[in-house]
Parts: structure tokens; C-alpha cells; sequence
DNA sequence: CTAGGATCCTGTCAGC
DNA sequence: TGCTGACAGGATCCTA
């Protein structure tokens, strides 16, 4: 269920294990997950060169020297796996990292120059991954809508520009609109809005423009932080002492908390439902 | 145009 | 031991 901090992950490996290498071969085990016009395999991936690995939003992007891309998207439950001469893998936390692949949520294997394999998996099936000429990227529906990326540049005015177009909606539900803001997911709205003090519920026409800054300041800190700490990745999955690591305790104060005390108040972190998601907060500090 | 709910899919877990 | 419903780190499609 990767979101920014994952996805910027996962490009950090490709761009360290894939970029340089040529692609030989594609075995695709669900149509849905790999969509290339007729001929397009043959024509601009097999032989094609991974030229880049770039990232906006939560999708990743590998440019090809065909002048084609992948476009790949994990949405909750993709995940990126590089066996060669090292080991990795990065997405989704789960036992694929580890078992023999493919498996049976292995959607796509990619064989690679220099004896390597990348697979994507992906138990629910949401995500995909899209063969198009470069060019076009800019020009995807999804890709022209999307807001500012947050960890680039200035994004405050045009984030305050876009969430006022939401006043009606609870803050949540606004702060996960990709149109409004890049990258943000459910760990990470959370984890905002307890870092801001703003209660998940609250309504946007609600709240100043101070208050929505505070927020976005937070989502920024916490993604970075969660960068820092290496993403949901294998060496984040197992500990170095081989035992199961959860990377949510390197950053998490709330998210998958409920029942325990609040970091900063004490107070019993509770859990509820917010435009259909799963909301993690503080009922001390969060208050309508 | 915005807002809210159903939907795509597989797997796991809590509660009978 | 089974069954059943709720839920899951996302985004789109449909309706009002």
C-alpha cells in the first residue's frame, strides 16, 4: 500500500539496480496488469534499454531508449522485487520479498541483461503497469490532474489554491485528492493531521489558511523522515537479526496505534471511519 | 463543478 | 472447524 515515501523508495532502488541494464524478455501472468498496444512488446520494450528511473506522485516511471516508457502504478498491494546479484525489493511489506518468484501474486517478470530478473507483484490486482511512448506521459488524464509534488519546490500556494476548491469536504478525504496534493496516502494523512493538531473530520472551509499550511509542513516532515528511514523495503521488512521489523515504528505516532497512548498527550488513541478509510487519532490534541 | 458511495480484487482476521 | 462480514498504506466511476 505504498504511498510517496515508498514509491520514492523504490525508484531509488531501480535507479541503482536497473538503470543501464536492457530488457529481454516480459512473461506477463495477468492481462490487466500490463497494458502496450499491439506490438508495442516486441517493437519498444524487448531489447530496449532502461535509460531513467523517475517518479511523480505514486507513480513510477522507467524511460526506455525506444523512446517508450513503463509506467508503473502500485496502488495498495504492488510491490517491486530485483533478484540478481544482490536481493531487493521494495512496495508492499509482505513474504513475497522473500519466497521463490515468481508466485502466485506475481503479476509481471522482466528478464534482464547481466542475469537478472524484476518482478511486480501484486495480490489484489489494482496495480498496473502501462507500455506508452514518453511523449504522452504529461499528457495521461491521472498525470495532468495531479496537484504539486510536496517534497519539490514551493508547493503551498497552489496547494492552498487547490484545497480551497474542497471548503465542503472533511480534511481527510482532501488531503488524500491526489488533484489537491501529490502522494499523500492513509498512513500519511494521518500521521499529518496528529502532527498539525487538526482533527480528521474537520471540514476545510473550517479551517484557516495557517492551520492548512501546518498540515502540509507535517506531511512534508513525516514523508521526509520516512525516506530517511528507507521506505517499506526488505531491510526494513527484516531486521538485521533476521526477526520481522515493522517500518511504521521508525516514524508512525498513530496510524494502526488505536488502543495505545498518544506520544504526546497520553491521552488513548482511538480509531474511526473517515470517508471510508480507516482514520487514526488522538482525541485530545486532534479537536473539531 | 463538488461530494459521497460503490467498485475493482485477493487474502486475512474476528466473531459467531 | 467452518462460515460470514469487515477491512485493507488507491483511485476511478457513477450518481445526486
Amino acid at each position: 500500500m505504498p504511498e510517496l515515501p515508498e514509491v520514492e523508495t523504490v525508484r531509488r532502488g531501480l535507479e541503482k539496480l536497473v538503470v543501464g541494464r536492457q530488457i529481454l524478455r516480459v512473461e506477463i501472468f495477468n492481462e490487466k496488469s500490463f497494458q502496450a498496444g499491439k506490438g508495442d512488446v516486441e517493437n519498444f520494450l524487448i531489447g530496449a534499454k532502461i535509460v531513467t528511473a523517475r517518479r511523480r506522485a505514486k507513480v513510477l516511471i522507467l524511460d526506455l531508449s525506444s523512446g517508450y516508457s513503463l509506467v508503473m502504478h502500485l496502488k495498495m498491494t504492488g510491490q517491486i522485487v530485483f533478484r540478481g546479484r544482490e536481493n531487493w525489493g521494495g512496495g508492499h511489506p509482505n513474504d513475497s520479498f522473500l519466497t521463490e518468484l515468481p508466485n502466485k501474486s506475481t503479476r509481471v517478470e522482466f528478464e534482464l541483461s547481466d542475469d537478472a530478473k524484476l518482478f511486480f507483484n501484486d495480490q489484489r490486482k489494482f496495480g498496473w503497469i502501462k507500455l506508452i511512448p514518453t511523449a504522452v506521459i504529461d499528457e495521461m488524464d491521472f498525470i495532468k490532474k495531479l496537484g504539486p509534488e510536496p517534497l519539490t519546490g514551493d508547493p503551498k500556494t497552489e496547494f492552498l489554491r487547490r484545497i480551497r476548491r474542497r471548503g465542503n469536504s472533511v480534511i481527510k478525504a482532501a488531503i488524500l485528492d491526489q488533484t489537491v496534493i501529490a502522494g499523500i496516502g492513509n498512513i500519511y494523512a494521518d500521521e499529518s493531521l496528529w502532527l498539525a493538531k487538526i482533527h480528521p473530520s474537520s471540514r476545510v472551509r473550517d479551517l484557516s489558511d495557517k492551520q492548512l499550511s501546518e498540515i502540509l509542513v507535517a506531511a512534508i516532515d513525516v514523508m521526509t523522515k520516512s525516506i530517511k528511514a528507507g521506505g517499506s523495503t526488505m531491510k526494513t521488512y527484516i531486521n538485521a537479526d533476521g526477526s520481522k521489523g515493522n517500518y511504521l515504528d521508525l516514524f508512525a505516532n498513530v496510524f494502526r496505534r488505536e488502543g495505545k497512548p498518544c506520544p504526546r498527550c497520553g491521552a488513548t488513541i482511538e480509531k474511526i471511519r473517515v470517508s471510508g478509510r480507516g482514520t487514526h487519532f488522538c482525541p485530545n490534541c486532534q479537536k473539531i
